[in-house]
DNA sequence: TAGATAGGTTGGGACTATATACCTTTGTAG
DNA sequence: CTACAAAGGTATATAGTCCCAACCTATCTA
């Protein structure tokens, strides 16, 4: 019996994971070349999910500095996770200062700033980092989809709600800290006034992305104020509610955008 | 002591999510605005993730009926995850009769076919259904992006590839069932050929979604006809690689689309 | 100062995923 | 025709995550 388990020990066709690398590198199975289309899948946790989900909120505008976050079980319940799993997530947005927690009767979670939402949003995504230009591709082609559904379909309140983030801007020319997290909130903005889910989802996640990738932009006066100006614009062209215009104006805004990132404007054929 | 315990529990202040409901209906804080903004968030375990990949890979055309996915345990790495749960996605994919699996040494998963995926990706979902509007406006913005990227950066090889799938759909005239799939394939593998991976995660996106609602469509001969046209008109513009032909043949074809599903062609303002 | 409203902490139980090992079937080369 | 290797099938121990429930502590306010 003994000879049997030897045997079967002396036979690598256990399950180990690291099997031999690079013995016999003559014959390469032609069959495996499906094996390369594919990448690893990444599981995120309910706590990096709640995270995302409160920066989101957070940066589109739902609450502002000085704001306070619900009641830690009433949110959890709401966003149907357990408190243990909500207090994770807000002590991450916590070590990045994005709030201060009190307690007491007043208490909760206070909005600090969100300078530093894409330090967390960053540190959340370990998956694929898609290339700037695939995301400056992409937008070009939603967000002027996006902005004529928006003038389409906002409210007049919506959008005087909406030209509030670009006085917010404006004033935040000599504070740039928060400045491309602003900017963004004003996008994704638009994107939930399309009033389609889809839409605005890809303008959130796009967003999420992008802010990633451009916090590591120096930023000059030059370009926040050409960015206000592009704002100011665009606030204009939706209020009118005439296609021409916002197509132009978008067409202006996105142009400087990849001009400034890529160095050149996108031409799709 | 014992009192100290009964006071605590006479005073609800424990976490349980269920709390009294409709008692003091009068004082509703207005602070709780804000909660209506949330909704729960959903966890997707790793089996079911890998059936998601599985499903886009066989989708897209990599696989064909016949094929033969690769063994478990290279498959379960290249994913990275455990062979456990590379067997649980595998039986997932073999109850919808996806594939078949066959032990010994020419073995493993056969690809059956492809008429059940939608009823797979049906069963993944819980999440929230978007409405077949919103889906058909952003894949309305998305899709001529995509087209013309890809005929912009496709190569003739890749193009004849492509032209191979309509050729099939020609070949599912008459064996209807799979026919949503394979239209669905087409417009997947134009998203690849973008060669944007943020499109082609779109493009793959939107069609799961749009597979699981429109395989309760009934579609009649004429329609299926039609949409062969389409798909060969489509083609022919991508092989053509003008602009101007590419736009005029998606927007007939989106727009047939748009008034077999919705009644009506889509506006943007 | 008592009570209510918050956040802070802890422990148990369920589920999922991983890692490892071993078993069984089956094709094929010697 | 037999031994081996390549596959799928099964089993178990371990760890991580999440949920639930209860309880503790700080703070405001009447």
């Amino acid at each position: 019996m003994a000879e049997k388990v030897d045997k079967r020990r002396a036979t690598p066709v256990d399950d180990r994971v690291d099997g031999p690398k690079q013995q016999s590198g003559a014959a390469a199975q032609p069959a495996d070349r499906h094996l390369s289309q594919f990448r690893p899948i990444r599981l995120k946790t309910a706590s990096d999910e709640v995270v995302a989900v409160l920066a989101d909120a957070i940066r589109g505008g739902l609450y502002q500095a000085g704001d306070i976050l619900p009641a830690e079980r009433d949110l959890a319940q709401k966003l149907g996770v357990s408190r243990t799993v909500l207090r994770e997530a807000i002590a991450s947005l916590r070590r990045a200062d994005v709030v201060s927690v009190r307690r007491g009767v007043g208490g909760g979670a206070v909005i600090q700033s969100v300078a530093n939402l894409p330090a967390v949003l960053a540190a959340l995504r370990t998956e694929s980092r898609d290339s700037l230009r695939s995301l400056l591709e992409a937008r070009r082609s939603v967000e002027p989809a996006a902005a004529l559904l928006a003038a389409k379909r906002a409210s007049v309140e919506e959008l005087v709600g909406l030209e509030r983030l670009v006085t917010l801007l404006e004033d935040h020319l000599v504070a740039p800290e928060e400045f491309f997290e602003l900017d963004a909130r004003f996008h994704v903005a638009i994107g939930e006034l399309s009033k389609n889910s889809v839409v605005a989802e890809f303008q959130r996640e796009t967003f999420n992305r992008i802010s990633v990738i451009r916090a590591e932009y120096p930023v000059g006066r030059v370009d926040r104020e050409r960015a206000v100006v592009n704002q100011q614009e665009t606030m204009a062209a939706l209020k009118s509610r005439r296609r021409a215009r916002i197509m132009a104006s978008l067409d202006n805004h996105l142009g400087a955008v990849e001009e400034y990132f890529l160095g050149e404007r996108l031409r799709f054929l």
